[in-house]
RNA sequence: GCCCUGGUAGUAUAGUCCGGUCUAGUAUCGGCGGCUGUCGCCCGCUGGACCCGGGUUCAAAUCCCGGCCAGGGCGCCA
């Protein structure tokens, strides 16, 4: 065993040994795929984080301890591999890599908790907890490289755009915002809580900063059971000063529709892997009021009485009829968070807006309350505290600007990008009501 | 938290309805052996399982009760 590579550097991924490269020494790092020893020769599959290319050794032809070595091979040995690039007909990508010298540089048990090829495949569950190796299957390396790829794609945009990157506490002092229950911790003897949202801190940076984003894991001690609910997320959070829902809707469907050009072009071979075929929606996207949703939902024999919330099972007939995306506006001010302002000519409705797609919430966002008198008015309304929001009411006596903003899920939209049916697939260690570890 | 369904080798499943040749089948996987062009390699041998606890019965993987766990759905999710 050769426990270091320190004189060993890869020279290429085993994506880049290409037929090209025929004759060319080459060094790879990666892993055992598979071993296919049919006697007299065996074929070795080379994985890394790129790609697999076949080692072919003509047992006939090599040294004996060379022999012995790789006879030793098994599945998920750490290895190194110098040999010589040779191109063939008889392979599916026209090469191979006829080993010189292999370094061993470490094992793996025999017996794998999953099968990492594909031919048996494993649930979810079982997958979860060996989820150090599930993530080693390509099509896992796949979804996360689309997730890095649609990351990316949005920073680029909003920095592009002019937002600053933000970091906001993820330890807070106060449960008092309502809605979602929250984690208490333990901070030197005081209780705190982590972090819902980032929601207070980014209306404060909007009168300094006044466009600023944060994609940031936030944490929810909710006790849901469903595909598309973790305890611990990615929330990517947008907030501009001097702005309204009208313009930060743009700014998001443009956004969407960026990273879904940015991935269908920058990841056909993940796509392709894991067998999706990613849409670019064409902007604008539909608008449809909350009334038009009640509407539509009572052609589908389904009646909501005015200002109640939409359940899961009518959202999934909405979304029958709306496959793609599609937001939802002038919602019912009572329906929605404290902060979301009212709109002017009718304070029933608020300016408040749900990005949807098909029958699941993507993001929500919407105006926000720039008044102190209107904002303590709602807070008293919703049944919580002032005075458990002084810190966040006395940034309203220094000029807070008319601002907007809304919030995506990184998770979700993974699973649009990726077609990955629940949310956990999409999430290198997810975090639900009954999974605490790995 | 509620409802439905399920829990059988490392993994994925058959068997359960209708209790008894089930000494629990198959695939994959592991081990051993053979094989020079595989790519779901192939062939032979071999290893490995009825979630836990109680009950009914001559007899329980199979029926009943409780627990735990999982999948799906609902609720919760400013």
């Amino acid at each position: 065993m050769d426990t270091n590579n320190s004189d060993w550097q890869r020279t290429h991924y085993s994506s880049e040994v290409k037929p090209e490269l025929d004759g060319q020494k080459v060094t790879l790092l990666g892993w055992i795929q598979e071993i296919r020893d049919l006697g007299g020769i065996s074929f070795i599959i080379l994985q890394d984080r790129e790609g697999t290319v076949q080692i072919t050794v003509p047992k006939r032809k090599v040294a004996d301890e060379f022999l012995r070595k790789v006879e030793a091979l098994q599945k998920r040995f750490s290895i190194g591999v110098r040999g010589i690039v040779k191109k063939t007909q008889m392979t599916p990508r026209g090469v191979e890599v006829i080993p010189e010298e292999i370094r061993v540089f470490s094992t793996a048990t025999s017996q794998l908790p999953i099968d990492i090829v594909g031919k048996v495949h494993a649930n979810l569950d079982a997958r979860l907890d060996a989820r150090a190796l599930d993530l080693c299957r390509e099509e896992n390396i796949a979804v996360f490289k689309i997730q890095h790829t649609a990351l990316q794609a949005i920073r680029e945009f909003l920095l592009d755009k002019g937002f600053i990157e933000v970091f906001t506490p993820r330890i807070i002092a106060s449960a008092t915002e309502g809605g979602a229950a929250l984690f208490p911790v333990d901070y030197f003897g005081k209780k705190a809580y982590l972090a819902q949202s980032p929601q207070l801190y980014k209306e404060q940076l909007t009168m300094s900063l006044e466009k600023v984003f944060e994609a940031g894991k936030f944490f929810r001690a909710e006790e849901s059971h469903t595909r598309r609910h973790l305890n611990e997320f990615v929330s990517i959070d947008i907030e501009q000063a001097f702005a309204s829902a009208k313009d930060v809707m743009k700014l998001l469907e443009q956004l969407i529709q960026h990273t879904c050009k940015t991935v269908s072009e920058k990841c056909q071979r993940e796509l392709a892997l894991l067998n999706h075929r990613l849409e670019v929606p064409t902007l604008p996207f539909k608008r449809i009021t909350y009334d038009e949703v009640l509407a539509d939902l009572k052609r589908e024999g389904v009646e909501i009485p005015w200002g109640e919330d939409i359940p899961t099972p009518a959202f999934r007939k909405l979304g029958r009829i709306h496959p793609y995306f599609y937001f939802i506006v002038d919602w019912p001010t009572k329906s929605k968070a404290f902060y979301i302002k009212p709109k002017d000519e009718n304070p029933e409705i608020c300016e408040g807006f749900d990005l949807m797609w098909s029958w699941i919430e993507l993001a929500s966002g919407g105006t926000r309350i720039a008044s102190k008198a209107l904002l303590i008015k709602r807070l008293e309304e919703k049944g919580l505290n002032p005075e458990s929001f002084k810190h966040h009411l006395q940034a309203f006596d220094y000029g807070m600007p008319p601002h907007a903003g809304w919030a995506i899920g990184l998770e979700r939209l993974t699973m649009m990008l990726t077609g990955k049916k629940n949310i956990r697939e999409v999430t290198l260690y997810p975090r639900d009501r009954f999974r605490l570890t790995p």
